[in-house]
DNA sequence: AGAGTGATCATG
DNA sequence: ATGATCACTCTC
């Protein structure tokens, strides 16, 4: 059963979303084939009022205009001058809330996550990280903006796995001390004893 | 523990 | 035009 995520799927809160990520299934549908991977740690990022999302304070610019697009586009975008970073908006238009999606338990197209990624030595290292999962499927600049329910190319997937509470862990989020009291809060996600997360 | 990397944004 | 910043990864 492989049921494409529809729109209100990510209309609903954002701290959901996030949650109920876990365990779907991100697919790419390339000209070498299909690369996917299963969904085992998100982050939620729900500005303005978060200082940790890059619409804190309610701030526009044209990196960050995704961010406040209808739930299910994508947000992309570069950190460190070599690493894109996978976030799906969530919530209505002009809301500046989305998910990162932080590891992939690769399934589909291993083989050309492995060109993808020649630095990975293990399977569990090809998208346990954003930057890392965004190599491992060929993720980058040009799927800026793309509507993950109607796009050919890119969409996320439920294929009837679900998650009791007490499999999911919540955490504080990674790379943010930035942002004070905020970066305390416990918006990252994943399931617990996943090898194919990006930290413990 | 430290370096690498360059687009993006605020400032002036 | 310039400089600081950065939701990371790799190598030591």
């Amino acid at each position: 059963m492989k049921r494409r995520l529809k729109r209100n799927f990510y209309l609903q809160p954002t701290l959901t979303v996030s949650k109920k990520l876990l365990g779907k299934y991100l697919v790419h549908r390339t000209k070498k084939g299909i690369i996917s991977g299963k969904i085992v740690e998100t982050e939620a990022y729900i500005g303005p009022q978060d200082k940790a999302s890059h619409s804190f304070g309610g701030k526009v610019t044209p990196r960050n205009l995704a961010e406040y697009m209808e739930g299910g586009h994508i947000y992309i975008y570069l950190v460190y001058g070599m690493y894109w970073q996978l976030n799906i908006s969530t919530a209505g238009q002009g809301k500046g809330e989305c998910v990162l999606i932080r590891a992939l338990e690769p399934t589909e197209g291993i083989q050309q996550m492995i060109k993808n990624r020649p630095k990975a030595k293990k399977r569990h290292d090809l998208a346990n990280g954003p930057g890392k999962l965004c190599q491992a499927l060929g993720f980058n600049k040009r799927h800026y903006g793309v509507d993950t329910v109607k796009n050919k190319e890119v969409w996320l997937e439920d294929r009837g796995q679900n998650f009791k509470k007490s499999d999911i862990i919540a955490s504080r989020r990674i790379g943010i001390d930035y942002a004070e009291e905020w970066a305390k809060k416990p918006w990252r996600f994943y399931i617990k004893g996943s090898p194919f997360v990006s930290k413990l």
